[in-house]
DNA sequence: TTGTAAGCGTTATCAT
DNA sequence: ATGATAACGCTTACAA
């Protein structure tokens, strides 16, 4: 039915494996035939069948991509960084969304991606998790994102940094009664989640500050949550006078629980997240932004460099991709 | 190297022919047999091979999915529903970004998806736009997510009626004198948006009003854009009362812009949208909602009946989901 | 119900 | 530089 390689090798009056190495830019081709055979292929529309070529070869030309969510901001941008990469790579990016822990129940990533993709980018599944460990054991050229895992390539920001940076600034601008919003610790051993929080303590402890208890809520890394987290924090009677959110969306959500309780952000209370999200500016979040987009980028560029050194030849690498302090008017000097 | 569909054969001493089958859940196999097969092929932790499985079968069992934006909050929430669907379905999503008009130099789509995929979904491109029309021809199942176009599947909202939602609501709290906020009506003939603004004219028709142009202007479908166009509307000695901004991303900025004028939106100016973005509620913004998650659910199931049924068997259907007017503090009756 | 065997469209090895 | 040809691992008539 549809044109092969047989009919464009016929037409150009060689064999296959010649029309097979022209057209893939082989050395060893003599260039007259070379433009002979691109010239008819294209006349005759021809492409190659990628299922052939892949059982042929033994390599798919695709990667997977796997991820605990696909419409959330950080996952979303991180994807569209991977996909520039992949798409000038010509690689085939398979998107697939997976579990993190309770979510709901799927078919785990490790057999859907077997045999189907030459490597895999993880954005931020927890380093212990399960489901990573057996992606990992399927031996092929594995970086994630967000996370680091001994022995496995990762492109990453300093997050205990990240948070120094965020208590530091809220710090310098006299605050000492410092909350934070985190995920939730206890559930999620996520390395960011744990990293930023030891930013914060170390901070306030480097400071002399002692740690209260009750300056400490989840936000789960939802608008929703932050609101609750925040919420929770102006309850007691010993309020905060600035906050620490993990993320810019638990920020968002938390300074919306200060409109509600009438106390206006960078004013009554402080608040910087970390992110830089898209709208983080439109709402005056002072944050501690990273470059999201970037991490894709680089992971997947780290990703085509192992796969094409043949497995083993180049380590798996590991990036800490810098990150910036954006202040704006959601912090201010304590009263 | 890999175990094949002969190892599980020869250790369950069938023929591969019945391997085949008995895995793939065909009928005619006795459920011994079966039972057996599969209980070998786990023990061996043997999985298809799908390049084989693809060419021999002409079934490739992925469907591509092209867009023109990965990040944006529309587009991604999109893509999360399809991937819901495809997930459930066994299907692989092959994620394509692609250039509307003069964003970047990008290969066309059409050539990428020949042969790989066995359908093909299309987010918000431009129903006369040449590589979709490219795409189209390609003669496979094809379904367009938020564009109609003639003869081809596809699900929308009721764009003309979401605006006239948007339109009333502001007409109903006595405005008179309402801008509209859309993305760039001339380089753009995108359906939503012509509709849209369909929807906004007639309603304000209806009404006996008469639509001053210097209460239209662009913003591109971006927050930046929305505020931007909302400073030329402020600009003007005849400000309006109200405003319609075709997206909620665009209103976000409008309202950045109101602020930054000392006017307090749902206060000084009303200011409506259309989606209902995961922070509109965040941002106390009135919308007309639109189900963007299901958008893409839906576009997706049609989708694979449209495969499923070989082809013809099924005329491509088209979904019209339905919105629905979300009242937020940023709207009130005219002062 | 099961087996046989001819493809499916490439790639890659080995000659030439 | 080019050609023959044996894989690659499955699916699917067609037989039995």
């Amino acid at each position: 039915m549809a044109i092969t390689i047989r009919d464009v090798a016929e037409a150009a009056g060689v064999s296959t494996a010649t029309v097979s190495r022209a057209l893939r830019g082989l050395p060893n081709v003599d260039e007259a035939t070379r433009a002979r055979v691109q010239a008819i292929a294209q006349q005759l529309d021809y492409v190659i069948s990628p299922s052939a070529s892949r059982l042929a070869s033994g390599r798919t030309g695709s990667i997977g991509v796997i991820t605990p969510y696909i419409s959330r901001w950080f996952f979303s941008t991180v994807l569209s960084g991977v996909e520039s990469v992949l798409h000038n790579a010509g690689m085939d990016l398979l998107l697939m969304s997976v579990s993190t822990a309770d979510f709901q129940h799927r078919l785990p990533p490790a057999p859907r991606l077997r045999r189907r993709v030459d490597g895999v980018l993880a954005i931020a599944i927890p380093p212990d998790d399960a489901q990573l460990d057996e992606v990992i054991e399927l031996g092929m050229p594995t970086s994630l994102i967000g996370t680091a895992k001994q022995g496995v390539a990762g492109v990453t920001i300093d997050d205990v940094q990240a948070a120094r940076t965020a208590t530091q600034h809220l710090l310098n601008l006299g605050h000492t009664r410092i909350g934070v919003i985190s995920g939730h610790l206890i559930d999620a051993p996520f390395t960011a989640e744990h990293d930023r929080y030891r930013g914060y303590r170390e901070t306030m402890e480097d400071a002399g500050l002692e740690i209260d208890p009750l300056l400490e809520a989840f936000g789960y890394f939802t608008v929703a949550g932050g609101e609750q987290a925040m919420t929770a924090l102006l309850t007691h009677r010993n309020r905060p006078t600035a906050v620490f959110a993990m993320s810019d969306e638990m920020a968002f959500g938390a300074m919306r629980a200060m409109r509600a309780h009438g106390l206006t952000p960078g004013k009554d209370i402080s608040i910087i997240g970390i992110d830089n999200h898209d709208l983080s500016e439109l709402l005056d979040l002072t944050t501690v932004a990273q470059p999201v987009f970037d991490l894709g980028r680089v992971a997947a560029e780290a990703l085509l460099v192992q796969i094409r050194s043949g497995n083993g030849a180049v380590g798996p690498d590991s990036f800490v991709l810098p990150t910036q302090l954006i202040v704006r008017g959601s912090t201010a000097p304590v009263a």
